[in-house]
DNA sequence: ACTCTAACGGAGGCACCCCTCCGGTTCAAC
DNA sequence: GTTGAACCGGAGGGGTGCCTCCGTTAGAGT
């Protein structure tokens, strides 16, 4: 993949620094920080995560001059791979395709939901990476639409935050958080 | 109401003081702990609660010895308000019941994602609350189910969950919410 | 009115976090 | 190898929160 298609890309790349100690560090730091934020949320220590890298808190600094570079470098990152992952799922059935991609954002919701917290949502970052997702996944619901296999009256927000949610919340089990999506999905379907 | 139809009812009740300034400062930190939690979520800060209630952080304390306390309490009080929701839509329709009763659930949630955070879900007044919860709201679901209009292929925690979830997530405007929730209840209802 | 006990509030000790600054270290280019 | 620029780690000052303790206050019963 030498094409980046999507402008976020960009963003993790160009804050990596060239040398080898300091890219080591900076991609420690970035693990670290989506293993924080998905525990503690938004209000997650920044000395811990510099702990947890196991680097110094102004090798933090130095990197992330601000906890907001930080969130929004770890959510480029996290929105970056989840629209790779719309091109993987593209050659599958319509309804089939839609649901697997949206079975992926369930796992990126976990940093979604600290960043929501911590980013303005008119943040350019914040809006960049919307953009990207909706290029990125919506045409899979317009397929599915087109297709007859979902409702036309609704957009792909509608969608988005519906999985959001759903996804956020604690179950009892998986098999549970399974079940309940797919009632609400059933919801979103059409012919049967 | 004289009676207690839920043993959760009792809990609030039983703390509050019985001198006349200290039921006062019990109350103002109830309210104030709600408005907290609302808006910081479980970090909320403590000397903050005893600020915005206008009393020492010595009255918070001898009031709610552990952090723990203070979230059971607002916690049950929050629940026993949804227990008489309950039985207040019970004349309507089936369908109309039930749905009138999750829009009252939904703004039980704010406090409910906080108490998430913090609580243990195995502790004992969490399980009372769930329990107080489902005695009330279960039997709207169950009757719309025997009345052929909601799914049988569910149990009430499920639908709690999804309504949670979805309660729980940021969306652009109220309208967009209430549409989303359409969506997923429409997957819930059956005949239509 | 008087008493005495329950309740009050906040000072203070401890812990943690944020962020800056700088002496020491390591890489990479020559 | 040498060298110097880039990078490293963590000490330290300022801030906030947690919780205890105790001298002071005010309600309730007589």
């Amino acid at each position: 993949m030498t094409a980046t298609p999507f402008p976020v890309s960009e963003i993790v790349a160009s804050r990596r620094p060239h040398r080898k100690d300091a890219a080591r560090n900076y991609d420690a730091l970035l693990t670290a920080a989506r293993e924080a934020f998905a525990e503690h949320g938004a209000e997650a220590s920044l000395e811990d995560i510099a702990r947890r890298a196991g680097v110094g808190i102004g090798t933090l600094y130095r990197n992330f001059p601000t906890r907001r570079d930080l969130f929004e470098t770890v959510y480029a990152d996290e929105v970056n791979a989840l629209c790779r992952a719309a091109v993987e799922v593209a050659d599958r059935e319509p309804w089939q395709a839609l649901t697997s991609w949206l079975n992926r954002f369930t796992g990126y919701m976990v940093t979604k939901r600290a960043v929501r917290e911590a980013l303005d949502d008119e943040s350019d970052i914040f809006m960049a990476c919307r953009e990207s997702m909706y290029a990125a996944g919506g045409p899979l619901l317009e397929r599915a639409q087109k297709a007859g296999v979902a409702r036309a009256d609704m957009d792909f927000g509608d969608l988005l935050r519906m999985v959001a949610g759903i996804t956020a919340t604690a179950f009892e089990d998986d098999a549970q958080r399974d079940r309940v999506l797919a009632i609400a999905l059933d919801g979103v379907r059409t012919g049967r």
